[in-house]
DNA sequence: CCATATGCGGAAAGCGGTTTCAGCGGTGCG
DNA sequence: CGCACCGCTGAAACCGCTTTCCGCATATGG
């Protein structure tokens, strides 16, 4: 009774009250269910609108069972990759009236599997965004996971639906233009040693450049600052031409570059990977393997948008990316 | 019974009737209540562990009242100083068990009362970054939104806690450099027409020109390909100087310009605001009004927090932008 | 040794909705 | 005119968890 202590929100009851009908009522009328009187459904609204009465999300999602959410867990929030992945995701989601829960692992591996069990735990689903984690722990969470979806990752053995990129094709694609170039020295700037896409690129790498050009590998990371903090090292090795484990790696290198007053593509090119927005306005614009981000996202929702409402999701899909040839890679000046 | 048709969650009734206690004491041990028997406790401890159990976090919610959830509005998810800010807010809820529900509303201002509401709805409380609305839609709908937070805007006889930055200030430093540069002729490279941050620094520039040099103002957006379309026509004016409404635009100026073989600083000086990272690592490194982004973002956590717990929220404060002078500006060439 | 304080665990009442089910009056048809 | 059916509404169960309240058993003090 006390106002002041019930500071609380209007409930069902409340508009149901005022309206002088049942709390079902009211929620036939909110929710455009069964038909309802006119005479009654107006006195509903109008109770409602008087009251400001808004149904209570978690109740409703109690109720029925949904919450209209659903999770993506992401390695770093501030990679403008992931970034449109979430946009594609968000926007495709928004229309069918669900909301996206973000978490972002930090590129830390180990709490990955905490953090998707603890997200999913609020929503109805979730995207598995180029997951870190071993396909072990993987394999042993998807039953607590489900339904979820996997970007940017294939798991042998695991049932989700998978939206996924042919990196390799990518690497090769590169590796053909860099040779073709005429480089004989290429160093590869490592993203996160723990991550399983970081590892794929390095493996065809090491099988694609083989009888090409030498390939010298340095430990960098996945962001701006390890590839500035790493381009001179890798400038160290003699290599003529130099592949970002990410746009964001080859971009820090760029930056370093051009501080140094080391001329791209005049005497190193740089290559990166993702094609994120900021690389076609770089200068000099960044040759890059391009990825269908938004793309990424919006098959991602297909597919988690199908399972929820219980139907067969579409087909796996595998984006083969596109080489990018921009400003940042010239001939071998060697 | 039937399996198939069960396949729902295991509730914490299940976890009662397996350990043979009541479900009051399973809820006690799983939050640390009150002291339970250690054999009883472990029991279960140990039925939640063979069942696989996990609260329902919407239960929970609704019980508690409290879901432990914070919603974020920006308007364009796309840009980085926005993702920053929402980084900020990310981690430092997540330190307190909070998730974050992020809604972009596409530079729609039109759907943000609607959204912010909405997203609102589902949440224990709201962070509104930069909003596009006016400051009589906010006042009128403050009321539905508490608790929430204002980031990057101040509005005149809102009582909600305000996070923002003295962009007038910034404006004032830019508009001193460019003028002690010598130039006597600059163009605004203008935002989205309902921004009323645009609007600010519309009318903050307007003043602080007078008498230093003459202003040209055109209309551009919130986006790189903005900027990237909208350079030419700036250099069309004569301005020997451009100040893009934000980062992105500046730096689609810059690609522009690059693209089109016209040289920055050396024929035209570019600005920006925010300082986002790629500022630094565009080529030129570009000058730009530096915003504590992730603090920003931080710093409104902090104020939310405070309501939530219902304390009373630090003081507003006021962030001092920094003119960063790189190396997109230089001396009037003419 | 009895009365009172203390602590632990279960029953039950919510939290704010949705949905099933049954009752009610009214209509159509035989 | 009576019966079956139909459409609309309210009562009540339920979603899964938390928390108050109460009873019981044991420890404690007089």
């Amino acid at each position: 009774m006390d106002p002041v202590e019930r500071a609380h929100s209007v409930t069902i009851r409340d508009v149901a009250r005022a309206a002088q009908v049942s709390p079902a009522t009211v929620s036939r009328v909110m929710n455009r269910r069964s038909t309802v009187d006119v005479e009654l459904a107006r006195r509903v609204q109008q109770a409602a609108a008087s009251l400001g009465y808004h149904p209570s999300a978690v109740a409703q999602g109690l109720a029925r069972g949904r919450t209209d959410l659903v999770s993506i867990l992401v390695p770093d929030l501030g990679n403008p990759m992931f970034q449109s992945v979430l946009r594609g995701i968000s926007r495709a989601a928004g229309v069918e009236g669900y909301r996206v829960l973000v978490t972002d692992s930090h590129e830390m591996p180990l709490e990955e599997p905490f953090l998707a069990q603890e997200t999913r735990l609020r929503t109805d689903g979730l995207v598995l965004c180029s997951p870190r984690s071993h396909d072990q722990e993987l394999l042993e969470l998807a039953g607590k996971l489900e339904p979820f979806v996997l970007v940017n990752r294939h798991v042998e053995g695991l049932l989700a639906p998978t939206v996924a990129v042919d990196y390799a094709a990518g690497i090769r694609a590169l590796v053909a233009h860099l040779a073709g170039l005429g480089h004989r020295h290429v160093a590869y700037l490592s993203g996160p040693m723990a991550s399983v896409s970081n590892q794929q690129r390095l493996d065809t790498l090491h099988a694609s450049a083989e009888g090409r050009f030498e390939l010298t590998v340095l430990e960098c990371g996945s962001m701006h600052e390890d590839g500035y903090e790493a381009a001179d090292r890798a400038l160290g090795t003699g290599a003529t031409a130099i592949i970002g484990y990410n746009d964001l790696v080859a971009l820090g290198a760029l930056g370093k570059f051009h501080a140094i007053g080391v001329s791209v593509p005049d005497q190193v090119s740089v290559v990166g990977f993702d094609d994120i927005a900021f690389a076609r306005y770089a200068s000099p614009m960044l040759t890059t393997v391009a990825v269908p981000q938004e793309a990424l996202g919006e098959e991602a929702w297909q597919r988690l948008s199908a399972v929820l409402r219980g139907e067969e999701p579409p087909a796996d899909v595998c984006f083969t990316p596109r080489l990018e040839v921009r400003q940042s890679t010239a001939r071998n000046p060697r």
